[in-house]
DNA sequence: TCTCCTCTGTAGCGATTGCTACATAGCGCG
DNA sequence: CGCGCTATGTAGCAATCGCTACAGAGGAGA
């Protein structure tokens, strides 16, 4: 069938427009089917249950970020610690990346009680992540895949309680340290 | 009445305990009527309604939190950057505290959403991690309490997301920077 | 034409959500 | 004693949750 294939592709991406304006407390059924367009019935008819529909929905989401991290910085292009830290703090701190990362939070949040399928498809995507920054660092020591990692996330968690002042001042700090070694 | 004040304070100490073991996600009235011996009637009894009752839940983490900090690096200890970092990881990271950083990364998530009361709450601990920090610094630097602050969040992140190792390496790496300085 | 087989709508299930109306039990105070 | 106030149980509300049973619609193949 391609209709069904197609159908079952377009609601994945409707979806991920809803869970990224909604986040994923108001991925239940009946709002995801609104926004896709069909209804829950069809959805369950699509995947085999919600983990499925989610799992899936959580991929494209991630595709997308990717998508949008390369174009920030196209694959190739090697910094230095600091600089990177800087360019991507820019990038993933940007209103455009914002729903982005709200998502990425509350994916960790589930992630961290074990839930499934945020644990695997959170752990899919830090893998990725962390590929990225590997290839993205003039030295890509682990040591600093880690620090630059952390350094990020911890930005993010910080916007995300308020206190952007403090995950700019740290993403700027990061180009001292790097300075001073 | 004294009763009243006492079964409300005991009820908030219980209630704390069963988010602290399941999380914000299972905090509905009954379960948590359940947890303090009680009913989700008196409970809304005690507490005008769930917003109220949860953060008074969440304060009483928030400062059995602040505790354990207290406990684990007493107030007046002044340590480098990179010792602090590693001293407060070593102690947050440990499997004691784990619950709580479980439920501040999920608070961290809801207050990214903006919803009350987790916005309000979630920003004053961050305030007390501010003061905790500059206060534990040999050199309390606004830029040096903003990066050990990302660094952390982000070690909880990681960790958050199955990457232990990343968590342990980012805070490893602190003495390294520190030390290079 | 008849018969399957795929697709999809309708309706509903039992559980859970925050919250409330009502009734009552028991105690203090006049 | 009797009145009223505080405390608490019972029962239920409307909404939402993930999911499913059933029925029909419509096209494909015999």
């Amino acid at each position: 069938m391609v209709t069904r294939e197609t159908r079952r592709a377009a609601a994945i991406e409707r979806m991920a427009d809803h869970v990224l304006a909604h986040g994923l407390a108001g991925a239940s059924l009946r709002p995801l089917a609104a926004a896709a367009g069909t209804s829950d019935r069809m959805l369950l008819y699509y995947f085999a249950d919600k983990e499925e529909l989610l799992a899936a929905t959580l991929g494209a989401v991630a595709s997308r970020l990717t998508a949008m991290l390369d174009a920030a910085l196209p694959a190739g292009a090697r910094l230095p610690y600091g600089a990177l830290l800087a360019a991507v703090w820019t990038a993933v701190g940007s209103p455009a990346l914002r729903p982005y990362m709200r998502l990425w939070l509350e994916l960790a949040a589930a992630a961290a009680s074990g839930l499934q399928p945020h644990r695997g498809v959170a752990a899919a995507i830090m893998d990725g992540f962390v590929d990225w920054a590997g290839s993205h660092l003039d030295d890509p020591d682990p040591a600093a895949v880690a620090g630059l990692l952390a350094t990020l996330e911890g930005c993010l968690f910080l916007d995300a309680v308020g206190r952007r002042d403090l995950a700019d001042a740290a993403a700027a700090r990061g180009d001292v340290s790097a300075a001073a070694r």
